[in-house]
RNA sequence: GGGUAGGUGGUGGAGUGGUCUAUCACAUCUGACUGUAAAUCAGACGACUUCGGUCUUCGGGGGUUCGAAUCCCUCCCUACCCA
């Protein structure tokens, strides 16, 4: 097998959950065709977390191998709201925080893919301008029966809850544009494979060879569920070093393989041996490692593995901790109550919740438990003290 | 258009005139144990507080009542059935 041959051969079958029609694809993708990869993504959240990544690297597996990249921006779909992974009604967010949002998505894609020879298209381009008559069109190559049969809708359906009908023309919009940008392959994650479907249709119907598709796995978040920006267990392409390191430190043991596979290059040997040889903490910092490393550089994640050891293996406190002022009590010359600066610092909600933090022993200053009475700022006892508040915020307290 | 059942805290889902800041589960937070893992255990989980309390919450608004998540009116929203 040609060196070539095996490149390929991963790309389309790591972290891949399915490809159609697979032996079409390869061949022609060994015989050096610069296929137009298509990849949609909706500017739904202001970050990319690393479940959306495992398509962007499959993308960028793809431009290694010669092809041609066209990225598109659903600035118009993002209004509209894709139910494909959702459980529920998705929102139609407003025009003003999809936009917001899209000036970071290239940036933070770029992370991954040279955009140098990438084609950005924003699909408000094109569907912002069909008319009726069109969509009509669109819609008389799907049966009412195509969608209820999907799973997400069907369980909606069944348990009473509400479909739009809004949510049902999704799919058209996205296998629009499959159409008017006229892809060869499109990549997605799992969960878009009837949307995907939606682009092979609506090409035949323009007259176009259908797209080959290839979906990447889901990955799961790092509560073991699967990973999702409503559910706060994401780890984002834009995770400060430290933060994604520690992240990915808390992942379950069990996810190390996957993560390895779908969110690294790693080659499958190495990863194997690390697996076995390692145990599985030895093994996560490698992964943490090469994550951070991906995302930031080299340096950084060395830097930021020094920090998790230092920190959290060895428990001392960091080195790099902010210097925050204690204020003054309105504009008398009484220092503020602790609760106050713990609100005022954003380590806890709200007053009750600071009271609360403290009354369960989880604030400390200079490793001494705080008591839940009687506390009062004092400028000779406490300044420069390390304020540790639960398990990950500290501050220096200045005064 | 008609009928029926509903809308409760981040989520699911109890509660049908006072004992309701509202059972319970999940999520979350704190502590213990650890590898910031998993599992487990303990506790917390509206806000403010001089820690005695005070104020706000059960789709929106209005009303009845000493007292309402609970009753009435009205508006908005959802599902199911019929047309």
């Amino acid at each position: 097998m040609s060196e070539q041959e095996q490149k390929i051969d991963e790309t389309l079958t790591r972290g891949v959950a399915e490809v159609i029609e697979g032996e079409h694809l390869k061949k022609r993708l060994l015989g050096g065709e610069k296929l137009r990869v298509k990849f949609g993504i909706d500017p739904t959240s202001p970050s990319i977390h690393l479940g959306r990544a495992v398509s962007l690297l499959k993308l960028r597996d793809f431009q290694e191998l010669g092809c041609e990249i066209v990225f598109i921006v659903g600035d118009f779909t993002g209004t509209i709201g894709d139910t494909s992974d959702k459980e529920s009604e998705r929102p139609m967010l407003d025009a003003e925080t999809v936009q917001r949002n899209m000036e970071t998505y290239t940036i933070q894609a770029a992370k991954i893919l040279d955009f140098a020879g990438v084609e950005v298209r924003f699909n408000a381009e094109w569907l912002a301008r069909l008319d009726y008559k069109e969509i009509l069109g669109q819609a008389e190559a799907f049966s009412l029966h195509d969608f209820i049969s999907r799973e997400n809708i069907k369980k909606r359906l069944d348990s009473g809850k509400r479909v739009s009908l809004r949510e049902l023309l999704y799919p058209l919009m996205q296998g629009h544009d499959s159409v008017v940008v006229k892809s060869d392959v499109e990549i997605g994650g799992s969960d878009q494979w009837f949307n995907l479907l939606a682009g092979r249709k609506l090409q035949e119907r323009a007259g176009q060879a259908p797209q080959d598709i290839l979906t990447t796995d889901l990955i799961l978040g790092t509560d073991g569920r699967k990973m999702s920006s409503s559910w706060g267990n994401t780890i984002n392409i834009l995770d400060e070093p430290n933060d994604m390191f520690g992240k990915v430190m808390s992942l379950p043991d069990t996810l190390l393989e996957s993560y390895f596979i779908h969110c690294t290059r790693i080659p499958m040997e190495r990863v194997k041996e690390f697996l076995k040889a390692d145990n599985p903490r030895d093994a996560k910092l490698r992964l943490a490692h090469e994550i951070v490393s991906l995302y930031h550089g080299a340096k950084e994640a060395a830097d930021a593995e020094a920090y998790f050891i230092d920190n959290f293996s060895k428990g001392k406190i960091p080195n790099d901790i902010p210097e925050l002022a204690v204020g003054y009590e309105g504009d008398t010359r009484k220092f503020e109550s602790l609760e106050s600066f713990i609100v005022r610092i954003g380590f806890a909600a709200s007053k009750s919740d600071a009271r609360r933090k403290i009354e369960q022993g989880g604030v400390s200053l200079d490793g001494e438990k705080v008591a839940a009475e009687g506390f009062i700022f004092d400028k000779e006892a406490h300044d420069g003290k390390v304020l540790k508040v639960g398990k990950k915020d500290f501050a220096r307290i200045v005064f």
